[in-house]
DNA sequence: GGTGTATGCTTACGCCGTAAGTACATACAT
DNA sequence: ATGTATGTACTTACGGCGTAAGCATACACC
């Protein structure tokens, strides 16, 4: 009987990361992945060691290819290129977002953390304190995963975002003028932006915003 | 045999929300919501027609806690105002955030959409045409609904934001200074801030970054 | 009393993650 | 060449999930 190709970790994320791609991350089962890889469910786990770790693997990836800005750029623009650049990258990989803000992945290796810690530099450098820095940092994490859950997939009601006229002339039949009557209008008339560079005007005010309250 | 007080939506609702609360979305399921109920999981479907409506109600309660501001108040603070409400709202009920990103949950109803019809109006108020306002809506509800993700549960990698000092200890002794040199300085030097108010300035940066690019 | 309707219960199906045990192919020691 | 250890994959099974389908019972109204 012909030895399979052994399966290995690498193997595995791969497969994961497109089938959650193509499914969703509810799609993304242990069953369904083995199937795809042409193996029974348990085999996985002789290589990684439960779901959450396929999850922390695909955010490490992802987190890996978060490219970091030069040192020697100003403040602002570090922080604007590390919080475009993730947001960029998970863009691509619209699960890992969404498993690391339901909590079904948290990934702490230092490869993982090492955008953020650019981030928390580029702040410091900017003179704010402990917590200035702190709070700066969960803004801009706000805005990042923010702005990418709401793209993909949650909440249609509030945006629909990029999710196309399909889903959102629904809601304008449904919606009364009268009783919505700014929501209803911006319905009739929305524009064609993409959420990639609604993001980044999003993150620009905000560099505005923290560039304005630097304690002299 | 003593007939049993009759069961209704809205006693229905009442225990989700408690049991969602106590346990998180993942622990609110229909078996242990009808345990909780004195009842058998199917019981409940003769007044709810599945779990996503159950998640809808507890949605649409929470909008519907949503104060609406005084229209006489100038755009900013009616933005603000609403926004805070919301971000109030939703933090009492995190369940429900969470339901409406993982899009588990979306409500459609009038009452569900006025706050967000109260942002659009400020916006448009404000001079912005109907891609800024589009723009803007996504900005703001990206920060109210990522903070409230980032600050309960979700990647504590980033930050833990306010879940404690515990958690965070554990990243502060596994992480190597040398590699991450901002990040743990930070996490040496957590500053007990509250997510509420780091969400309210950095909904005031937003707010600030928003007047600035109003068109004249 | 008879009947219709609403409510709750029981059973069952096909999913899920994964613990535990089994079969077998290779690699190495003798 | 034989025996053994190791690792990989498969099988089975458990307790959970949402919910479809059918049944039993209690009340309202004629």
């Amino acid at each position: 009987m012909a030895r399979r190709e052994p399966l290995n970790r690498g193997k595995i994320l791969d497969a994961a990361l497109e089938l959650a791609t193509k499914e969703g991350l509810e799609g993304l089962s242990m069953r369904r992945l083995a199937k795809a890889l042409g193996v029974e469910a348990m085999s996985l786990y002789n290589h990684v060691s439960n779901k959450a770790d396929i999850l922390d693997g695909l955010a490490e990836r992802a987190f890996d290819q978060v490219e970091l800005p030069d040192p020697a750029l100003p403040w602002p623009q570090r922080l604007r290129t590390v919080a475009l650049h993730m947001y960029e990258v998970f863009a691509r990989s619209p699960v890992v977002p969404m498993a690391l803000l339901t909590d079904q992945s948290n990934p702490t290796t230092v490869r993982a953390l090492a955008p953020l810690d650019t981030v928390v530099g580029a702040l410091y450098e900017a003179g704010f304190d402990d917590a200035a820095v702190w709070r700066a940092l969960g803004a801009v994490n706000s805005l990042i995963f923010g702005s990418l859950l709401l793209s993909t997939g949650g909440f249609h009601g509030d945006a629909g975002e990029h999710a196309g006229r399909k889903q959102v002339g629904v809601y304008i039949q449904e919606m009364d003028p009268a009783q919505l009557p700014h929501f209803s209008r911006l319905l009739r008339n929305i524009p064609p932006t993409d959420p990639a560079t609604d993001f980044e005007r999003a993150l620009d005010m905000l560099i505005l915003g923290l560039e304005q309250s630097i304690p002299f």
